[in-house]
RNA sequence: GGUCUCGUGGCCGAGCGGUUAGGCAGUGGUCUGCAAAACCAUCUACACCAGUUCGAAUCUGGUCGAGACCUCCA
């Protein structure tokens, strides 16, 4: 299979044919999770987009490590430099230690990834484990002359980096421009410019992370941690670059400036930016009060949320739409992708029971190379769904009787929908309980009493077996080769 | 204020110069003891105004509207 990987590069803002440095091996890094709360439903997507890129590139065969931090320490609440790291903020309030806190959101962020079926990245370090390479890096830097010590702390002179090299290009910012709309909220600042960011910053005396340095007792800079981290386990170049769109500035230019300030290099050849989740058309977010835990979506239990949606309604509602473009959420579009995934679930299970026979109506190849195309085209998981519902169609269509497909090409399908919808799409079978084979010999004799009141007319005891299995969920469809069943979660 | 993005049918969302996107909902059939499911058929579109072109949802200019970033955020 020649695959001809296209990928929407945020730093050329172009779609260009994927070449990895190292064929067969693809380096990814990915911003994760400041584990200071629960993820919403928006930081959900985010993982979902680069869980897509990284299950396709294995698909295709690349070799993929997938590096994706836990951001433990480092986020400055409040405005500018005066405010306090967000992890200790909290672990004051919550009056508990803040490793406490990191471990409490890491579990928690971790058992949400379960729960959607994003897969585990090849490497997930954590910024308090890497105060020695953050140090070392501060001082590459310095030493190139792109930083300066302030009153034990370190700070990136942005305007000398510019002299060099240009700061702004993945943003598409110039430096007068930022200079020119510097808020005011700076004050009394240790920095030479309002444009200039910390590496490393002194601790308050109240500070709870804190760690030794050539400059002070302090915490490494927000923004350190991913060029200290990316370059470690993929080195100085490698291959993509992921993230949300709300961190493309100031969090990855500053990336960008640290990596090239240090060692001369920038990082990366493809940055990729997954767009932002909406509510009202809105950015879902916590200060707007417009997101919700994915406890909260599964229970329903959210002024937001009519009902409960599973998390494969929710991943299939978040796959209708190309990872680059606003999502916006609401209870209707949720209710049409729990129906339309259960189109797509009941058709993989009619699919294993086709038989095959001597002519085909139906060819697979042609649809397989649409399945390919789609995503090979900037991972177009909307267009990819469209084809696999084609498949469904085809499906149902063996199985009415109204098509035929004979036994290379239900071979073909089959390989074709299960690693489409499993492998690549990441869904998974809800419901398989280890009693499934009790549960099997139980509906079979069900059914076939059923079936003999039904012989008998006797419509009473056949409704009301079916009326009362509806209410466990589980579904009777009747057709002429006789009854079957699911059990719906 | 600066930078950028977007405005598609009842809803969600692809497409980005010429072909039915798709899902959900609606309508009419087929099937069924009834229903559900499924199948067949079918109705609603490209914010507005001008321009380029044989041809524009798709390109250009303008108008209006929405959003993101510029401060922590996926």
């Amino acid at each position: 299979m020649q695959n001809q990987l296209f990928i929407q590069n945020s730093l050329t803002r172009k779609k260009e044919l994927f070449k990895p440095i190292s064929e067969p091996n693809v380096g990814m890094y990915v911003c994760g999770p400041t584990v200071y709360s629960d993820v919403h439903l928006g930081n959900v997507r985010t993982f979902l987009s680069f869980d897509i890129v990284f299950r396709y590139l294995k698909f295709i065969g690349y070799k993929v490590r997938y590096v994706r931090n836990i951001t433990d320490v480092g986020h400055l609440v409040g405005d500018g430099d005066e405010g306090e790291d967000k992890i200790a903020k909290k672990a004051k309030l919550d009056n508990i230690e803040p490793m406490e806190v990191v471990q409490k959101y890491t579990n928690g962020f971790h058992s949400v990834m379960r729960l959607f079926n994003i897969q585990d990245p090849s490497i997930e370090p954590s910024a308090t484990g890497h105060i020695m390479e953050q140090i070392e890096m501060i001082q590459e830097i310095i030493k190139n002359g792109f930083a300066y010590e302030s009153n034990g702390s370190v700070y990136f002179d942005v305007k000398k980096y510019n002299a060099t090299h240009d700061y702004g290009t993945l943003s598409g910012r110039n430096i007068e421009d930022l200079i020119s709309n510097t808020r005011e909220l700076d004050g009394q600042s240790e920095k030479r410019d309002s444009l200039d960011f910390a590496l490393w910053k002194k601790a308050d005396p109240h500070h709870l992370m804190r760690w030794n340095s050539p400059w002070s007792v302090g915490f490494p800079g927000w923004h350190l941690e991913c060029s200290v981290m990316s370059t470690k386990y993929l080195g100085e170049k490698f291959d993509i670059h992921g993230g949300g769109m709300d961190l493309k500035f100031p969090h990855h230019e500053c990336e960008i400036a640290q990596n090239v300030g240090s060692n001369g290099k920038s990082p990366v050849n493809y940055w990729i930016h997954g767009n932002m989740l909406t509510v009202n058309g809105k950015k879902m977010s916590k200060s707007e009060d417009n997101g919700f835990t994915p406890e909260e979506l599964v229970t329903g239990n959210h002024k937001l949320l009519e009902k409960g949606y599973s998390p494969m309604t929710v991943r299939f509602f978040m796959l209708q739409s190309h990872y680059g473009s606003t999502l916006d959420f609401s209870n209707e579009a949720l209710q049409a992708a729990e129906k339309g995934y259960k189109k797509l679930v009941n058709a993989l299970k009619t699919l294993k029971k086709l038989k095959p026979s001597e002519n085909s109506s139906v060819h697979v190849t042609e649809l397989k190379n649409k399945c390919y195309a789609a995503m090979n085209d900037d991972f177009n998981t909307p267009i990819l769904i469209s084809h696999l519902f084609e498949g469904v169609k085809i499906i149902n269509s063996i199985h009415d009787g109204s098509a035929s497909i004979n036994d290379e090409n239900l071979i073909g399908l089959n390989k074709l929908m299960d690693e489409f919808t499993y492998d690549v799409l990441g869904f998974t079978t809800e419901s398989s309980s280890s009693d499934g084979n009790v549960l099997d010999g139980l509906m079979e004799l069900v059914i076939d009493l059923r079936k003999q009141s039904r012989e008998d007319k006797n419509w009473s005891v056949s409704d009301k077996i079916r009326d009362q299995l509806a209410q466990l969920n589980i579904k009777i469809n009747d057709s002429k080769e006789g009854s079957t069943w699911n059990h719906e979660e």
